[in-house]
DNA sequence: TCAATTCCGACAAAATGCGTCAGAAATCCC
DNA sequence: GGGATTTCTGACGCATTTTGTCGGAATTGA
């Protein structure tokens, strides 16, 4: 059921930097589902888990966060389900991941809005993080959900011009 | 002594993406702190752990890395220490980082260099993480050590200009 | 009423991060 | 040679986070 993590890759001391978590993943995975399965009617949990092989309890308590972001829309009982709340054109992939994983923040260090490293003056370092952090949130928001939903075929870029 | 990750910051479940740990924080203040204090004798870690107050040990361990990676030279014995194997302005940050931390893989799908996800046909999503990666790297790499080590004055380049 | 479905909180196992510690090996100085 | 200094290495421990599972409550349609 999940042959993913095989230990394939042990270069320094573990993983390498995994930048984000499998809640990411399972989530972005599922927003993409709903997108190509969303018809009208609500898509169920279990259908869009059986789908995409994904641990439906766990999915569920992923799933929280798009909704209270406001990313998707849910109906209880019978022949519920959950629909997009706003056309995948106009989704961009960086609210999809940001609701899930909470704001990109490449270092602990960028956590506390004031101040950053409480070493205010020499800390030039500061400004590596920040500028990875703008970059992340480029990159992810240079895709809609629209993009990564229609099958096959190299994504083209809908708005960002390249890299 | 650590006074960092106060919990100032309850989004959602936890405290967000933070996409680097100590690690890097730590080398790279090393790499950053060992060049402003590199003239000519090498620097015992003593030295730079006080002077950035860094858990010496902790260090110690984590210096490995950017020494197996060529980054820095080592000698042992009274008087030893660590200087730059290179000039600073010829070291990208992207290297010092991956040093510490691996190879950035922003998610587990795109470990296995061969197939991504093994669910090579239809798995567009591992078009976004892998701009996400180039993204990371592209920004890592636009520093140089020589740019952090200058103090003071904000790093000439592009767009960082925020708040 | 019954079945389907989302919602919610508690719980648990495993992985990871962060750091300490003790000691071995190398090097310099007297 | 001997002692002081310093890097190097592996083992260990603790706390937190991640990755789920489970049971049941609330809601809705038939």
């Amino acid at each position: 059921m999940n042959e993913l993590q095989d230990p394939a890759q042990r270069d320094l001391h573990g993983s390498g930097a995994v930048t984000f978590s499998m809640r990411s993943e399972y989530g972005v995975r599922f927003m993409v589902a709903l997108t190509r399965m969303d018809h009208g009617e609500p898509v169920s949990l279990t259908d869009i888990a059986d789908q995409e092989d994904l641990p439906r309890a766990y999915l569920e308590q992923i799933i929280g966060g798009l909704r209270d972001a406001g990313l998707i829309d849910s109906q209880r009982g019978a022949h519920g389900g959950y629909r997009l709340a706003r056309p995948a054109s106009e989704v961009r992939m960086g609210e999809v991941v940001r609701a899930l994983e909470g704001p990109i923040v490449p270092m602990a260090c960028l956590a506390a809005a004031g101040s950053p490293c409480n070493r205010a003056d020499n800390c030039t370092v500061s400004q590596l993080w920040s500028r990875v952090r703008d970059s992340v949130n480029e990159a992810l928001d240079s895709f809609t959900l629209a993009d990564l939903a229609k099958p096959g075929s190299p994504v083209a870029l809908s708005s960002s011009t390249k890299h």
